[in-house]
DNA sequence: TCATTTCTGTTGTTTTAACAACATTTTAAA
DNA sequence: TTTAAAATGTTGTTAAAACAACAGAAATGA
């Protein structure tokens, strides 16, 4: 286990907990490990989840098969990340996806009862880590809630402007950066690359917005007949 | 306080809780209640969210600005139902989103840290608090999750096919019924409620799918070249 | 039962997006 | 600096969705 602590060291779970009393917590949630082949399947669609999972080397694909079969990926699960974590707060709802091995890879699992209950014994820092499992499953929470904003909208101007303006929100300014490229923004709400690129420029010529590179303006006026 | 005990309990925060354990939960949550007269805000976006609220009388709106001040409406919220829970699990970001009362309405407000430390006295149903608590995020989490994988489909059949399998998995049968009705499941789908019936039509002309009002049946083989 | 309203499906038109192909710019590498 | 590769923007074509208008079916309730 002593081998992986720095991996925990920098985990949401685990962030601002100590070596040392990472060691004792790992006995308080009766910590195992497990080591997965490459491809193998470390949960199955339709098990019910009584562990949290965290990758501690290697890499899980987390995937899906609708009705006709058909896979599909949902995400990859890097090293120091929990999953199945929703499932195992919910555990009387069989989980709809299923985690395979992308490689040789270790897995951690976590008793999660014993992380919601908090050990008499000496374990003073359980508080801190069940304020990190929450703050995990919130901060998820936050994503989806944001990206599905953007993403209801019908048009890809709108898409656009929402996420725009959430970005210039965030930042408390109309003038910001952000983290995509065009691509990765395309793929983030689900659109065209070139059908938003066009769709840029044609806010920009109307002095919607401004920008150049990944740094956004946002006019003060807004579209057209907007309010 | 008294009089909201039996909204309490149908509450999902104090779900398989007495009344009697109730009443002495609320006073180790500190909580308060506050009246609001309709239209006055409840939260503000850009505040730093330390408490839960939970509405027991009247509803309110959860609402958004954007960059231009234009306002959008993103759920109303009921008696029983916690609100701002997000936020307070991460409380170093502000919230981005403003609560107003819809009518007069009394807000219940919990003290977020006491929600998660147990405290050492009677309280023994403290741990099925942060178990409830736990699993109504996790449950908010659930949802999004999955419509944001039909949502993230680019064409209507495809939105619906997604929708369809997982509603199908989840009844275990090919056969099953939906809880929407057409206009529902366009607006969950964001989609044309005309362009869902025209879509609907074609896969059952297809022999893709079979419906008659709201129950559905998946066709075997599947969509023409889907694997 | 009949009248009214709500829900669903259908069609045609207009708008928008996807897609493909390519030009231009930017970045990274040799 | 030159060259290659990657990213971004542009354009035209095709496919799909939105929208609007309406017809028929189903549900409601007087």
């Amino acid at each position: 286990m002593e081998e992986f602590l720095p991996v925990l060291k920098k985990s949401s779970l685990f962030s601002g907990v100590s070596p040392d009393e990472i060691r004792s917590m790992l006995k308080c949630l009766s910590a195992r490990m497990k080591q997965f082949k490459k491809d193998e399947f470390i949960i199955r669609s339709g098990d019910y989840i009584h562990y949290v999972g965290m990758v501690v080397s290697g890499t899980a694909l987390i995937i899906q098969e609708d009705f006709w079969g058909k896979r599909s990926i949902i995400s990859e699960v890097m090293p120091g990340t929990l999953f199945a974590e929703t499932y195992a707060c919910i555990s009387s709802v069989p989980i709809e996806m299923s985690v395979v091995a992308d490689s040789d890879c270790e897995i951690m699992f976590l008793d999660f009862n014993k992380i919601l209950t908090v050990c008499t014994s000496a374990c003073g820092f359980h508080t801190r880590l069940i304020q990190n499992f929450l703050s995990a499953i919130a901060g998820r929470n936050l994503v989806l809630t944001k990206k599905m904003q953007h993403m209801s909208k019908k048009t890809i101007r709108e898409k656009l402007l929402s996420y725009l303006s959430a970005e210039s929100l965030k930042s408390n300014s109309s003038t910001f950066d952000i983290p995509f490229n065009r691509q990765q923004l395309a793929d983030y709400l689900s659109v065209d690359r070139s059908a938003l690129s066009n769709e840029l420029s044609k806010l920009q010529a109307e002095e919607i917005i401004n920008f150049n590179k990944n740094r956004f303006t946002l006019k003060e006026q807004g579209p057209e007949g907007y309010l």
